[in-house]
DNA sequence: AAAACTTATCGTAATATTGCGATAGGTATT
DNA sequence: AATACCTATCGCAATATTACGATAAGTTTT
């Protein structure tokens, strides 16, 4: 098939898969990185920095958007970018608790791993 | 196209960006939750757990072992699949490292976002 | 050696993602 | 009103992902 069986899986697994899909690719990393610095919350100086056509940064926005990690707001002409910093922190401790799941192969010891 | 222009983008991204990808499906999180545990390693056990098809959990198995996150060693006629602790703790502090970056938003203020 | 069992890989199909140009729809400027 | 500008969306093509059954390749058991 090639449809994701998402309905099977536990709603945690879900989200974090989620969260994991919108950081997937390298230019919405980029994006996230040029925000953090807040040089800029404009449109077209996003793109400007990538290495991509207009067309695709929107893209790439549009599905940072649709993860709540980052919102947009009109102003006049242009459209300003933010992070949304409550959305930020609950996928930052996410990830976080996730981690901090200290792997143990307690089973495996001493013949595999 | 569809081919990830990967090679224009800085190590730092790519990097990040296949580290969320190798989590981005939400059955491989729940065969990384499964390992966590430790209550098997056995890859027979691992498909078991899952409402996919053998062969669908060993490729998501192999994209787990690509990314360096899980090892898996032959012990007789199993496998034995273990989280690599040094990778995830390497993982995991790479998306830490990204997460404590707190976003400022300090041009935009207060017109957007 | 044959049979049973375990897992990886191949082949195939469906769907998703990535990327771009063209265009539409908005705001600001003239 | 006409023009210029900015961004989202559409349409398309290439590639990647997801999923499964069938089969291959390995080990163990009989």
């Amino acid at each position: 098939m090639g449809k994701s069986k998402t309905q099977s899986f536990s709603e945690e697994s879900n989200t974090l898969a989620e969260v994991a899909k919108a950081l997937s690719h390298p230019a919405r990393i980029e994006i996230l990185k040029f925000l953090l610095t807040a040089e800029s919350c404009v449109c077209g100086d996003i793109v400007s920095t990538l290495p991509l056509s207009q067309s695709t940064v929107s893209q790439h926005l549009k599905a940072l958007k649709d993860s709540g990690i980052v919102k947009g707001t009109i102003s006049g002409p242009n459209v300003c970018y933010c992070i949304n910093p409550i959305i930020w922190s609950k996928f930052g401790n996410l990830l976080s608790v996730f981690f901090n799941k200290k792997p143990q192969n307690l089973i495996c010891e001493p013949t595999c791993c």
